[in-house]
DNA sequence: CATCATTAATAATTTAAATTCCTAATAACT
DNA sequence: AGTTATTAGGAATTTAAATTATTAATGATG
């Protein structure tokens, strides 16, 4: 339960990778994979995501790779992980257009708004959580 | 990511279906199926773990049910949590006795130290909730 | 003592997540 | 121009989670 994704732990550590060589340049998918032991297939389609969300920007070819956007500490580990999972919410409700839709529940459900408080101190978990602090 | 699995879900509804029904003798898996709309054998198993977790106990045959063990106000999420999943923490390797055998990055990882600090935090926010918090 | 409502437990199916495999596009270097 | 290192994206496979189905055990009640 509560598990992060395998694809959050490897966006946080891959962010954690470019935060520490963010001064030699680019970090390729494979200096990270094979630094950090993660499969490389995985860790260069999370960091497709990490640019797509703006994160990282990225440039092919020879001596290409990934790098950061922003200073370390302007990037909340909330930030990275939204990046990377669609749902970043303890149940689907949750989401911001959340509706019958996403729980079969919904209308009948009797642990949405309690749970919701829980969801607002945990996202105050991630939100103020910087990738500097895991550096 | 970190989402609560369905079991996590069930076993909250479940333990609040009892706490409110707990004047009435004992409550049925399937009056809490129909009461909550969770599938019956889904609820049954939560059931059975809670009464493993000595949340709750059983009776069998007619009128028999499920009943709190103690009051709502003396059960914490957590409690609940733990009872119905083996793992109730964000990453494997963050167990009582993690090892090198829960994840192949073990000895190499980066950033469990960091989120054993958000485990932390985490792991506070249901042990101060209380089942009596969310009725 | 037979019947019915219930817990208990296991097996089979379906669905979703994680992982691996494969191919294309791009840019540097010789 | 050709080769190589890289990002980019899709398809196929494997593994785990969620759900459904089935059957056995128990105990109250008439």
């Amino acid at each position: 339960m509560l598990k992060l994704s395998k694809k959050a732990e490897y966006a946080l550590m891959a962010a954690k990778f470019m935060a520490l060589n963010n001064t030699t340049g680019y970090s390729s998918a494979k200096e990270i994979s094979d630094s950090y032991q993660i499969p490389y297939q995985l860790v260069a389609k999370v960091l497709q995501k990490l640019v797509k969300g703006e994160i990282a920007v990225s440039t092919k070819g020879m001596n290409g790779g990934f790098s950061l956007t922003r200073e370390p500490y302007n990037i909340s580990l909330l930030d990275i992980i939204k990046a990377v999972e669609k749902d970043y919410k303890i149940v689907d409700c949750m989401q911001p257009n959340g509706s019958s839709a996403d729980c079969s529940n919904f209308d009948c459900c009797k642990i949405r708004d309690p749970l919701a408080e829980i969801q607002r101190k945990i996202d105050k978990v991630f939100i103020e959580t910087s990738l500097a602090q895991i550096l």
